[in-house]
DNA sequence: GCGTATCCTGAACGCCTGTTCAATATGCGC
DNA sequence: GCGCATATTGAACAGGCGTTCAGGATACGC
């Protein structure tokens, strides 16, 4: 019998699907209460094909991590360029972390890859590449403004460390979200830091200043 | 034939047991790795103990959570009281939770905890009530600080959720023991940050000035 | 001393779920 | 058009693991 399946129609995008909807299914039960069943589900095809591209569950959560990886950066590199000045690639990142752009509702993910990442090798690398990233993209926009004299931090290198910090402090609340704690808060407790730590004086131009 | 059995011995010894067991297995595997066979090896008894005294693998995890909770708070709060004044008090809070005291190598933990939170209640309760615990704790140093005149911060409110995000920050570092993270990193940048928030002039008496 | 409630065990049960596999469909080179 | 490599499916398999249970030991009231 057989009704028209969509048998090698394009693998690739099969493939594809069957990553986002990993990530989806991820997102929602966690990486504890991901199935194979699930994904397929979610994926619209057969526990079969899950297993045929991507080896076995593992292989499909290490997918869908690099996946997701490579997405969030993309999506950051590409709207940080755009931005003109120091002060006010700063303020962006502020804003990108605290839920604009892709990463919007990402932060659950996160705390998700941290715990995996005490025991699993790939998440912990995962984790750890796009920690380098962020921070290698604050310092960078950090030394433009020392450059450019709108900042004047003690201690850049600590400066650096410090902010992306506090960062992660913040996601975790936003994650589980405290009560009170919003993006909007957020960006502003971590923008008073910020000026605090690199002693800002200009405000951001094309943002709405903060407070 | 039934060689002596520790039956009813000490019902209580052995529900404490079973739960430390639990605490343990939980440290080394993670909440989701942890099985009820490691629990009832670890603590020396038999599986269907486990299940009688906590009555499913969910209980036995939800006891250990809150006991891992008065655990520390009560090692914390006995210690915090026998410090001297606002400041040796304000440095001994970034040390205990740089990796002094019983939550030495509970950070890991505290991940899990946070992870699970997403989605079990229990562990939002959990970590909620830990949270409560610690920022009242750093907002009653810090007013007390003031009240001395030892601090000044612009903005009180602020700098206590400021100081307590950032350590939940160098928490994630510490416990997926980022290179170049360690314990005494970990007060050092905790210390530095409280000076520039609460404008700390006198150093603190009893322990070693910081850097 | 006897019965009963509590404590404890080890084996058995049965479900959940990752993985394997044989069968089938599809596209492509020739 | 034919044959082969690739893609896809659904069912069957097998192991792991939480939970149940019948049985036995221990303490304790009477």
């Amino acid at each position: 019998m057989a009704r028209a399946a969509l048998a090698a129609k394009a693998p690739e995008e099969r493939r594809e699907r069957i990553m986002l909807a990993t990530i989806a299914v991820v997102r929602e039960r966690g990486f504890a209460g991901t199935r194979v069943a699930d994904i397929a589900l979610e994926a619209g095809t057969s526990q079969g094909l899950v297993l045929y591209h991507f080896g076995s569950l593992a292989g499909a959560l290490a997918a869908c991590l690099t996946m997701l990886e490579d997405e969030f950066y993309e999506d950051f590199a590409h709207h940080l360029a755009a931005e003109d000045g120091p002060v006010e690639r700063l303020r962006f990142m502020a804003e990108l972390a605290a839920g604009r752009g892709a990463a919007v509702g990402n932060w659950g993910l996160w705390l998700e890859l941290w715990a995996r990442a005490l025991r699993d090798p790939d998440a912990r690398a995962v984790r750890e590449s796009q920690d380098r990233r962020w921070r290698a993209a604050l310092r960078r926009v950090i030394d433009e403004g020392v450059a450019a004299g709108s900042f004047s931090p003690s201690n850049s290198a600590k400066s650096v460390l410090r902010l992306a910090t506090l960062m992660d402090g913040l996601a975790v609340q936003l994650a589980l979200n405290e009560p009170g704690m919003t993006t909007r808060k957020f960006t502003e407790l971590w923008w008073e830091s910020a000026v605090l730590e690199l002693g800002i004086t200009e405000p951001a131009k094309g943002g709405k200043s903060p407070r």
